[in-house]
DNA sequence: TTAATACCTGTAGTCACTACAGATACCAGC
DNA sequence: GCTGGTATCTGTAGTGACTACAGGTATTAA
């Protein structure tokens, strides 16, 4: 019904190693899968997508404790609202610094790609 | 004339530690500087941009190996145009991917505060 | 039932820093 | 010129985030 599956059938789907996914896990930002009889991970795809969203912030460069961080909000972990908001403000700070230093380099890159095309 | 600047300045000035500067020069990012009759490094304003540009690009999850590829075809000292067209259209579609996905979270995030504003 | 393949845990190695230790250089005040 | 405090030097060890491998157990296709 709920569509379980393998570590192997995850990392395929999601361009992750399977010792990254098992890392993950380890270091809490992955929540632990079920298991079958014989203590094979079994994923769900809620899991999968949480997986996807993890190495798109790494690949970002967000660290794994940001991420974390980002989960909790995300989630409705935090009580405080204030604090929620603060953090996720933060958060937006970083991003839209993050997006301006990559549009500067993509006019630099182009720029030279036009270069090399005329 | 040419103010050269200790590595203590420049870590002030970028926000970089001194320990990674050295590490970027011993790794061959960062050309070494000259130095003072004593051995101090001295870094021209040249190669303190030139940090910037590195950490910039580290900060947005771009490997040490990238960032050199990246110098080596802005600085002109690839020989093929072919060549340098085809990686700068490589780290565009990088690039564009990248923004893709922080604008994703800046939506996420957005709603988030708003939410808790209100 | 039995290979072949996938997955398990645990440990060691890599990349990009970061911290520290012990020694030398620089520089301001006397 | 000398001296004490701070800055920098080289080199090594430790951390965060993977990545690779070894030796063993599960699963599955024939």
């Amino acid at each position: 019904m709920s569509q379980l599956i393998t570590i192997g059938k995850v990392a395929e789907r999601t361009g992750c190693h399977i010792e990254t996914i098992r890392y993950y896990e380890k270091e809490g930002l992955l929540p632990s899968p079920s298991r079958s009889a014989g203590g094979h991970r079994l994923y769900t795809q809620n899991l999968v997508e949480r997986l996807v969203f993890i190495r798109r912030a790494r690949e970002l460069g967000f660290s794994m404790l940001e991420i974390k961080q980002l989960h909790s909000i995300v989630d409705g972990e935090m009580v405080s609202c204030e604090r929620v908001k603060s953090i996720a403000d933060h958060h937006l700070e970083e991003i839209a610094a993050k997006i301006a230093d990559l549009v500067k380099m993509q006019t630099i890159l182009t720029d030279l790609s036009h270069q090399c095309s005329g």
